[in-house]
DNA sequence: ATACAATGCAAGTAAATACTTGCATGAGGT
DNA sequence: ACCTCATGCAAGTATTTACTTGCATTGTAT
C-alpha cells in the first residue's frame, strides 16, 4: 500500500501531530523528523492533509471496533472485564492524542465522523448486553443507556487522564483500574 | 479589570478557540467577531497569546476549584451527587472545549499546569472524602484512589462526551446521569 | 467650545509556510 | 554498462498572518 518512504513520513506526521496537533506542525518539521526532503513529501503525497488522510486509511492510525470484537458467556464481571479489555486495546493514550490533535477545521468534516464511532459502538453494545443481561435477572436496573454511558465514561475517562497527564494523576496501572472499576459497577447494577 | 473592548476581544477569541482551537483562529477573525478593527487588538493587548493570557485571570475562562468548595454530611449518596454538581459546574461542556482548543505548543507551558488542578484537587477532595467514610464503616474497600479516579472519570467522560459530540452520542440529561450514576456508584462501593 | 482618549481606516512589513521546479546523484535491475 | 526511478539539493513563489503606523473621526468630560 505505501512504500518505505511514504511509511515514515506517515509515522513522522502523526507523532507530530500527537505531540502540537495538526496545524502545528509543519512539513518542514515532518521531513526533519522523517530524515527526507521536504520536496519528497509532495513527490509522495497530494499535500499535508492527504498524509492525514492516507494515514487513515492504516489500522495503526484509525483501529475500528466492531460487535464482533465482543464476546461474552454470561457472567456479568468476566464480560465486563473483556469488554474493557476489548475497549482499551483500541482507545489508547496514543489514540486519544491522535483524534485530538487532529481537531482542527481543515479535517474536521474527514475525521468526525470516524471519531464517534467507537464510542458509539461502544454504547451499542452495552445497551444489548445489558438488555439480555437483564433478561436474564442479572441485572436489577432498566436504565441500559445511562449503564452504557457510565460504563463507556469509566473506560474512556481512564485513557484520556492517561493520554493528558500521564502519570502525574494517578500511577494506577491499567489493569488494576479496570479490575477494580469493573467489580464496583457490576455490585451497582447487580 | 478590563473595558468594554477588552472584554469583547476576549469573548470573541475565546468562543473562537472553542471552535477552532488557538492556531487556527487569526487575529482577523476575533476583530470581525468583536466587531472591532484588527488593529485595536493590539492597541488593548500586547498579542494574540496576551489575549489568552488575559482570559486566564478571569473565573469565566480559569475555573478554580478549591477543597472548600465541597461540603458534605455524611450521607454517601447524598454527598457524591453534591460532589458531581460541584465539578460539573464548573468543568461544562463549554470548559473542555476551551482546554482542547488550547492545546497548542505557543500556550502549552502558561496553560499545562492550571488544566490539571481541577483534577488533581477534585481526586484528592475524594480520596479524603472515602478514606473518612471507610472510617464510619460507610464503605468496604481501602481502594480510595481507584474509587476517586473512578467516580472522577464518570464525570468527565460524560462532559466531554457532551463537549465533543453533543446529543448525538447520548441525549440523557446531566442530571438525570448523576443521579443514576451516582446511585449505581454508591452500591458498588457501600 | 475645546481637548483628549479611543477607535476606525488604509496601507504596509516581515516572517512563516505549503507547495513547486530544475537539475544532480546514486542505487538497483536488466 | 546502461537505464530508470527515487531522492537530495537549492532556489523560488504565492499566500497567510501577526503585528505596525500615520492619520482621520467621534464621543465625552471639563
Amino acid at each position: 500500500m505505501f512504500d518505505e518512504t511514504q511509511e515514515k513520513i506517515i509515522q513522522a506526521t502523526m507523532n507530530l501531530i500527537m505531540d502540537k496537533g495538526y496545524g502545528a506542525t509543519t512539513t518542514k518539521d515532518i521531513a526533519t523528523k522523517a530524515g527526507i526532503n521536504e520536496c519528497t513529501i509532495f513527490r509522495k503525497f497530494k499535500g499535508k492533509k492527504d498524509i492525514v488522510l492516507s494515514a487513515m486509511t492504516l489500522p495503526e492510525w484509525n483501529p475500528k471496533l466492531k460487535e464482533t470484537d465482543f464476546s461474552y458467556k454470561g457472567e456479568l464481571e468476566e464480560d465486563l472485564l473483556s469488554f474493557s479489555r476489548v475497549y482499551l486495546s483500541k482507545v489508547t493514550p496514543h489514540m486519544v492524542k491522535v483524534s485530538i490533535g487532529l481537531r482542527s477545521p481543515e479535517l474536521y468534516d474527514a475525521t468526525a465522523e470516524g471519531i464517534m464511532e467507537i464510542p458509539s459502538t461502544f454504547k451499542r453494545v452495552m445497551i444489548h448486553y445489558f438488555k439480555e443481561m437483564k433478561a436474564r435477572g442479572c441485572i436489577k436496573s432498566t436504565d441500559y443507556e445511562g449503564m452504557a454511558v457510565q460504563f463507556l465514561a469509566m473506560n474512556f475517562g481512564y485513557v484520556f487522564f492517561k493520554a493528558s497527564f500521564g502519570d502525574k494523576l494517578t500511577r494506577i496501572e491499567q489493569e488494576e483500574y479496570i479490575k477494580e472499576g469493573v467489580h464496583r459497577f457490576v455490585c451497582g447494577i447487580r
